[in-house]
DNA sequence: TTGTAGGCGTTATCAT
DNA sequence: ATGATAACGCCTACAA
């Protein structure tokens, strides 16, 4: 049995109104008494019960963030960022890493303020009544979702890699990444690659293009072996970090040097490319600039909850770092 | 302003403490009421209020589990598996990325049945009163803790680690890793090479043990050149997946061919090992197991407070992948 | 400045 | 089989 501010009120002596008024710091109480008030919760180990608190006041001040995907190391540096931010504005966050409409339906059930989603490849379809219930920001795919999403400029950020490495004196460049029909961000990156390579007046050989039809480092892995023994490209865009590990892997294994053979850019604008056996100059959005979006955006569209949010499309950057390196240097 | 109970009561005729019964599957209520009752609240989009809910049941059926070093992947494949065993007993359970003091008194709040801690390094002081209130279990470091600890028999560990190592016809051995006084966790792991080695009747020169002074992959990387430098082992036993990254990247650099010309084999036993660039041995629990005690551990621990659970030490097991290789070979 | 009373959404115990 | 009603712990008018 935890102890309740009727307890404090009996030992100090006052009525709970009164507690509850000093607990809150509320000018209405006299100095000492609050000081007793005060004293006595602390040796009576009192902690606030939150259920009766969000009862009554229907604010938790406290946002979920729905994160199935945890194995996908690439977002815990995000993760971290947004908390920070979160607990700096004076919020908890509590994390689920149950699927989307799980994780909501208990989310919402603890009475959280909004939540945030990571989506994964394939949209996630929510039922069309959850989102209306509670503010909703998702970390996504733009396309037509009644919900707001922070999205990036793939192909922007795709461009970016392929004019980094045309400047590198490069021109058989290979891509590498998801192309599964389905996964509107995989394909998006796919696409980019299309364009910028033609705007570069660049043609792509059929296979010069690897499909890892997932998102794991083996998927990277296997389609990487198979790419570069058919094809010798001089560079490599990958398209996320798990996929660049398995990259790594496979160019180790037949004893391709990086950057000495063969130039990589790996999607994904995170502080673990910098861990990898080999630093990977990298392209995407810096996690800093994702998080304060994401955290400024949710917490704008709680505090306002009429504001009308829609998509908004982050801008990336190139990262450069130890992996892609100029030709000409080796000719 | 969400739909209650009363708002379902009032749409379907009947009180809204039939609807409560209704919607908890009471006997007690004639199956058509029942019906109609979860018609209209289907249609109504109702979800139910966790904070009324637990307020008055003084259970909710949901673990905390406080995970501050997320930047530490080691432990991502562990709490999904602690996620799913915990989901097929019927518990949700939230995670916190916050230091344990602050993320366990939200959960107090939040009325959570038990919460984990996952320790990193030095250990957690908590407040006396917190471990009173609430069922914690802890992936720890053993020592004169209030609340239970799951432990991993550390030496033992890396016992295994050099056994394999000398069976592979090596003598000259280094250790790598942490060791910082105030780290019991990392300690014991120094501690049990020393004893090993002794035990095996070979010398440790103090030129073979590598200080990380750390626990990220830099902190590997830096003391991984040092050593590597000033030594020539022909095997090393590093203390964590981080740390070894940290090696490979240090080894790498220095031209060291791992297995070729040095064998390697990795503390903490997880899948990511096999995503490495070179597949490391490993010696550390199963994650599986680890998962499953301490998802036991504490549900027992929940629902029979009075359960006395100490401290429990788990056994590490070698997991044989393709960083150490025989001697004899290359002789 | 302090205390009283009503209500937040739900469950559980009574009556009916 | 159903309906009042009293908790659960807390906040917040309003009254004293």
């Amino acid at each position: 049995m935890s102890v309740t501010i009727k307890d404090i009120a009996r030992e100090s002596g006052v009525s709970y109104s009164t507690v509850s008024k000093a607990l809150n710091n509320s000018p209405l109480v006299k100095p000492e008494t609050k000081k007793k008030v005060l004293e006595t919760a602390n040796m009576l180990g009192y902690t606030p019960n939150f259920a009766a608190k969000n009862l009554v006041s229907k604010k938790s001040r406290t946002i979920g963030l729905v994160w199935p995907a945890i194995d996908r190391i690439a977002l815990t540096a995000l993760v971290s960022k947004i908390n920070e931010l979160v607990t700096a504005e004076n919020y908890f966050m509590i994390l689920s890493v149950d699927e989307a409409d799980k994780a909501i339906g208990m989310f919402i059930g603890f009475q959280v303020d909004g939540v945030m989603i990571f989506e994964e490849g394939r949209e996630t379809m929510l039922h069309s009544d959850v989102f209306s219930s509670i503010p909703i920001l998702s970390y996504g795919v733009s396309g037509d979702h009644v919900y707001p999403i922070i999205d990036v400029n793939h192909k922007k950020a795709i461009h970016l890699a392929v004019s980094h490495l045309i400047e590198l004196g490069h021109s058989s460049l290979s891509y590498i990444g998801d192309a599964t029909p389905g996964d509107k961000r995989q394909t998006e990156k796919l696409n980019g690659f299309y364009e910028a390579m033609e705007n570069a007046g660049l043609t792509v050989h059929e296979n010069s293009i690897g499909n890892t039809k997932g998102l794991s480092w083996y998927d990277g892995y296997l389609a990487a072996k198979e790419l570069l023994k058919t094809s010798k490209p001089t560079a490599l865009i990958s398209g996320s970090y798990d996929i660049s590990v398995g990259v790594l892997r496979a160019a180790k294994e037949l004893k391709i040097r990086i950057p000495e053979d063969l130039s990589v850019i790996s999607y994904d604008n995170i502080p673990q490319m910098a861990s990898l056996e080999t630093e990977l100059t990298s392209v995407g959005v810096p996690i800093e600039q994702l998080a304060e979006k994401m955290v400024t955006s949710l917490l704008s569209l709680i505090e306002h909850p009429d504001s009308i949010n829609l998509t908004q499309l982050m801008e990336p950057k190139l990262a450069l770092r130890k992996s892609a390196k100029s030709l000409q240097k080796h000719l």
